[in-house]
DNA sequence: GGTATACTGAACCATATGGTTCAGTATACG
DNA sequence: CGTATACTGAACCATATGGTTCAGTATACC
């Protein structure tokens, strides 16, 4: 079995760690290199360079070297199928509460 | 230092698993037992477990167990929280798209 | 050309994750 | 009481994750 990795899955995997989030938050600030992020983070430039990769593969920032440095962006990805999926999810919470309700409602008049 | 993981984390991962999304679907069309979902997605009653403790650790489940059955259903965690964080994200990109149309907008006129 | 800077890649490490099996325990039911 | 059902827990396993170090390579700058 191949077991291919679902869109959601590595966008959802991305998002789960409190650095790469940090990354994200502060790309939304301006462009950063790896070692502005390195420095911001406390972090060796290694590890951001793996995040970096990661939020890259979930297409949550993307990068371009220009000389020797490499300028990390946001974008592209909009987590459109991410956002559907989980108003989807709230809508069915939803769904539920409102199926008790209406349970709690029917019953309420009932007691013998 | 004792690493408080943030819900963030825990939301997120929890949906970062396709089987974890499959059971939260299932569970949208009405509760399930450990064995419904063990038949339903080819698991053995201890993998689904597993899966199940993490959603009800995300509180993106609740589980009841009355008799030998143990009673899965959605809730109570609305994912507020995450849609507010992917909100911010999406704006965060929509800036610096508004940013990169006006610059060109900005240089359009400027050539020499 | 020589040196500092910025990144890269391989190797390594500890722990987490996603799954299994197997041997229980607890409840239901004839 | 005996047996089937439903779950649980411990142990195990392979692979993934999140980090490091260290030894490069490539670019910038005097």
């Amino acid at each position: 079995m191949v077991q291919y990795t679902p869109p959601l899955d590595t966008a959802f995997a991305a998002l789960a760690d409190r650095t790469r989030r940090g990354i994200l938050e502060r790309l939304g600030c301006g462009d950063a290199s790896i070692s502005d992020l390195a420095a911001t983070f406390e972090m060796t430039l290694t590890g951001i360079k793996k995040h970096v990769q990661i939020l890259e593969g979930a297409g949550l920032a993307t990068t371009e070297k220009v000389g020797r440095v490499r300028h990390c962006r946001l974008g592209p990805h909009r987590l459109e199928d991410e956002t559907t999926w989980i108003a989807r999810y709230q809508e069915m919470v939803e769904a539920r509460l409102d199926r008790l309700g209406e349970f709690l409602e029917r019953t309420k008049g009932d007691q013998s």
